[in-house]
DNA sequence: GGTTTTTTTGGCAGCGCTACCAATTTGCTG
DNA sequence: CAGCAAATTGGTAGCGCTGCCAAAAAAACC
C-alpha cells in the first residue's frame, strides 16, 4: 500500500460550511480577536461536522514565530536527558508548544549537523547540553535569531539562556565531603570524558580539591564506552586489582557507582569501612539499595521545567543556577 | 529582551545572489532533478556566503507529505520509552526525518488531546504505545491518512502497523519458567495496572498459566504510583508481611524487581533458595547485580528501529513480532 | 548545418493559514 | 433618529517553498 493523502479538510471549507469568512474561523479557533457567541457556535459545529484538524505547518508559516522547541541532546541512554525532556515537555504541552528532538551521541560534529537540521524548522528555541559546541554551531545558532538554552552546566559563558548548576562545584563538594569523612586514598572510576565534558569538569575539580588538601588522587580507571552499571563494576574491579589501599572511590555517575557497589557486595568488600563509594546524579534507585548511595542529587527535571518556562515566557538572557544536593547516604 | 526575528535569508535571495532561478536553487539543495556542475557550485557558494538555512516549514507546506514522525508516549520515566525513541531516532535521523514527541502520563484522554495536537503538524506517521486508545483517538488517526504505528504490544488488532511482542506470551512464559523451577507458592508485586495496560496483560496471562497448573497466585500487592525501585521494595515488604510461605515473586518489571531484590539483601532473605524473584524488561543493571536478575529481555531499541524503518520505507500494514528472550539469571 | 533529443533552466501558481485593513453591523448617547 | 464609537466581519496579500510546464541551451545525430 502506497501512502495516500486523504482529502484534507481546510479552513476554507470550514468557513464555507459555517457560512462565515476564513478569517473569522481562524479567529474563533485561536480564540483571538473578537467574534460573537453565535458565530463561535456555528464555526465549532462546522469544525465538528467536518472533522477539521488545523494545519499548524501552514499556521506557523503564515505567522511570525513558531511554537516548536528543539532539543539537541547527547543521549537517551543516560537518564539525565529523558529527565530533562520530561520536565520540559510538561511545561511545553501546557503552553501548546511542541517538542522536537534529536540525539548527538556526544559528537560535536553531529551536534552541528543536527542543530542545522533543527533550525530548518524555525523553532522558537533550541535547547542543548552544556557549553561545548563547535564554532559552526555557535555561529549558526547566533545567526538564527531563535532562543538558545544551554542545559545542565554553568561553568562557562552562556550564549543566551543557561539553566543548570555548576559541575565544577559538584566535583569540588564531592571531594570535600570525602575528605571531611577522613578518606585520603581516593580513586576514580569513570567513562569517556572527552565526550561527556560535564563529567570531565566534575573530575578535574574533584582532583584539584584533593590536591589542595594534600591527598591527590591515588588511581583512576577510565572506561571507553558509555556510562553503565556494568562498566562501573568492571572499572572498580580493574582499579582495585591495580591500586592497593584505596579507601574511597569517586564514580563519574550513579550508574557507574552502582556497578562498583555491586562489585563490593559480590566480593564481600565492606562498605564503607573497607571502601567508600560516591556517585553523582541522585538516581532514585540509589535510595533503595540496602545501603543508600552517597551521591549528589541533580535537579534534572527542574532544569527542563525552568528552561521551558523561560522560553515560553520569552525571558531575557540569563543563567539560572538550580544548585544540587549532597546526599550523605551510607556508602561513604 | 523581546524576541525579535532576525532578517531571515530566503531561497529567493540565494537565487538572486547566485544569478539563477528559484527552482534551480531548490533543485540543487534537494539534489533532485537535473542541473549542471557549475550551477551547483554557484548556488552552494551563495548559500555559504549568505548563511542560508532552508525553511522546512515552507517546504513541507508546499510539498505533499512531511518528514515529521510523531511519538505519543505514556512516560519518559519508564526506560522503555526512551529506549524506543533511541532506536527510532537513529533511523529517522539517517533518513532526514524529524522526531517530535509528547507524553501522556498513561492517560488515554490526554493521549487523545496530544494525538490531535500532533496531527496538526501533518506528520508522516504517529507512533503510540499499545492498542488501548479512546474511540476518538482511533477515529482521528484513521481519518488523518497518516501512518499509525502501535508499539510494544501484539495482543490485539493493529490499526495499521504494529511492532513489538506479545505481553501475554511474556506473562505466560514467566509463569511457566517459575513453575518449571518448582515454585508453587507464587506472589505478585506490581504498579498501577489500569494505566499500564501492557503490564496488566502480562499479569493476567501469568495468573492464568499458574491456575492452569494448579498453583494459583498466592498473594499480590499493587502499588498506586508509577513503577520504581522504591515501590518494588515497599511492595515486597508489604506482601511478605501479609503472605506466608511464598517461594517466588513475579514483579511488574525490573525496576520493581530490583527493589524486591534489595529488600531481600537488606533483610538477609536468601535468593533464590528462600525466595525467588522474577522481573520483566531485561535492564542492563540486572546483569550487574551480585546475582543476575531472572527476567525477560524485551527488544525495546529494536522496536523503535524497526518501527522507524517501516515508516521510512512506507511499508504495507503489518504486525512485526520481535519476540523476547527469557534470561534465566540467578534470582529464580 | 539543420534537426531532433536531451538536459538544464526560469516562471509562477499554489500549499493552508494569519495579519492587516477596510467594510459592515451593533450599541449608545443626546 | 441622527451621529459616532465599538464590536464584528470578510477580503486578500503574503509566509517560503515545491511542482509543473514551457522555454532555452546543450548534446547528439544524419
Amino acid at each position: 500500500m502506497e501512502f495516500k493523502h486523504q482529502p484534507t479538510v481546510t479552513l476554507a471549507e470550514v468557513a464555507e460550511a459555517a457560512g462565515v469568512g476564513e478569517s473569522t474561523v481562524s479567529r474563533v479557533l485561536r480564540n483571538h480577536g473578537s467574534f460573537s457567541g453565535k458565530t463561535r457556535e456555528r464555526v465549532m459545529a462546522a469544525v465538528e461536522r467536518l472533522g477539521y484538524v488545523p494545519n499548524r505547518i501552514a499556521g506557523t508559516l503564515a505567522s511570525t514565530g513558531s511554537r516548536l522547541v528543539a532539543f539537541v541532546i547527547p543521549s537517551l541512554s543516560n537518564i539525565v536527558f529523558p529527565d530533562v525532556l520530561r520536565g520540559a515537555s510538561a511545561v511545553l504541552e501546557e503552553n501548546r508548544y511542541q517538542a522536537v528532538f534529536s540525539v548527538t551521541d556526544y559528537d560535536p560534529g553531529k551536534e552541528e549537523a543536527l542543530a542545522a537540521a533543527m533550525l530548518a524548522w524555525r523553532p522558537a528555541a533550541v535547547m542543548l547540553a552544556g557549553y561545548e559546541h563547535t564554532e559552526g554551531t555557535v555561529k549558526m545558532l547566533r545567526a538564527s535569531g531563535c532562543r538558545i538554552v544551554e542545559l545542565l552546566d554553568l561553568d562557562g559563558d552562556a550564549l543566551d539562556i543557561a539553566v543548570g548548576f555548576s559541575n565544577r562545584a559538584a566535583g569540588r563538594e564531592s571531594a570535600a565531603f570525602l575528605l571531611k569523612r577522613g578518606y585520603r586514598r581516593i580513586g576514580y572510576v569513570g567513562h569517556d570524558l572527552n565526550r561527556d565534558t560535564r563529567a570531565g569538569k566534575r573530575f578535574s575539580s574533584f582532583c584539584e580539591t584533593l590536591e589542595a588538601h594534600d591527598a591527590p588522587l591515588v588511581g583512576r580507571e577510565i572506561l571507553a564506552g558509555a556510562s553503565s552499571v556494568e562498566n562501573g563494576r568492571l572499572g572498580l574491579e580493574r582499579l582495585l586489582a591495580r591500586t592497593t589501599d584505596l579507601d574511597a572511590v569517586y564514580f563519574s555517575n550513579d550508574d557507574m557507582a552502582l556497578g562498583g557497589y555491586f562489585h563490593c557486595l559480590a566480593q564481600g568488600i565492606a562498605i564503607p569501612s573497607k571502601l567508600a563509594i560516591f556517585g553523582y546524579n541522585g538516581l532514585d534507585i540509589g535510595r533503595a539499595t540496602p545501603q543508600p548511595l552517597s551521591t549528589i542529587r541533580t535537579p534534572r527535571v527542574a532544569t527542563g521545567q525552568i528552561a521551558a518556562q523561560l522560553v515560553v515566557a520569552n525571558a531575557p538572557p540569563q543563567a539560572v543556577d538550580l544548585g544540587f544536593e549532597l546526599i550523605e547516604g551510607a556508602t561513604a
